[in-house]
DNA sequence: GTATCGTACAACCAAATGGTTGTAGATCAG
DNA sequence: CTGATCTACAACCATTTGGTTGTACGATAC
């Protein structure tokens, strides 16, 4: 029973945590795709779907931890804009993957040409 | 009450949803690197966290059903591999965000540059 | 054969999630 | 000032999640 995980920083992990959380909600998704073309407010988002105020206030304010959102007070609006370190973030632990996969296939590409090479005369 | 979502395909979004829902824990993460990197069985997995065994069997099914790694029997042994497709879906919508993302970062500055001009003696 | 190992799965529990309604505080329009 | 609008937040509810323990079953070792 090794503790060790492999990724290091417990923080991160958190925010990892809230960043694929947030965006495990196909509505969470529909609003990033909208504030990151465009400007919102809570209620111009809430128009768009059939769901209650509050619920969209809710999925604004887990899109908001997770960095994804930014909130900005104008008049009594809320401005809502998306955010795009926090994408990055997201995409950055996937591109390391993806890294770590090539270098695996690469590992395995090399052994079956050393193969080749002991089978070449 | 608009109900159009932005995405189309509600089956697809299903499947988000389970990929970004099953990236949304760190031991779920932590198993994706290491079966990404090599072969693990699921006790060989189990051995590596403090829970039981029969949690990281629930994780590795909730990765399985999500794409993002295949189960294969071998003897009594089920051995977990990482499913490279899995990953790249999740990558691709990230990069139509951050695509969405650039059309308007240029759409601003286009605004800005015509601004220029006009100022422009 | 018997014992052990690796797995699957059910039943259960506490906590989080995604939704609702209702109430209350700011801000704007008349 | 009054009324309408936008937001925040609490309280509640059903369902899901992440974990546990216990049981059962096929494959392996001796």
């Amino acid at each position: 029973m090794v503790v060790d995980q492999l990724s290091r920083s417990p923080e991160k992990d958190v925010a990892l945590d809230r960043l694929f959380q947030a965006l495990a909600d196909a509505t969470r998704r529909d609003i990033v795709a909208r504030v990151t073309a465009g400007e919102y407010s809570v209620s111009g988002l809430a128009a768009l779907y059939t769901m209650s105020f509050a619920a969209v206030q809710k999925h604004v304010a887990v899109l908001e931890r997770a960095s994804l959102v930014t909130k900005e007070k104008r008049g009594r609006e809320q401005i809502v804009r998306g955010n795009h370190d926090g994408l990055q973030k997201a995409r950055h632990l996937l591109d390391h993957f993806e890294m770590i996969w090539r270098q695996r296939a690469s590992r395995i590409a090399d052994i079956l040409a050393e193969d080749d090479e002991r089978d070449l005369p």
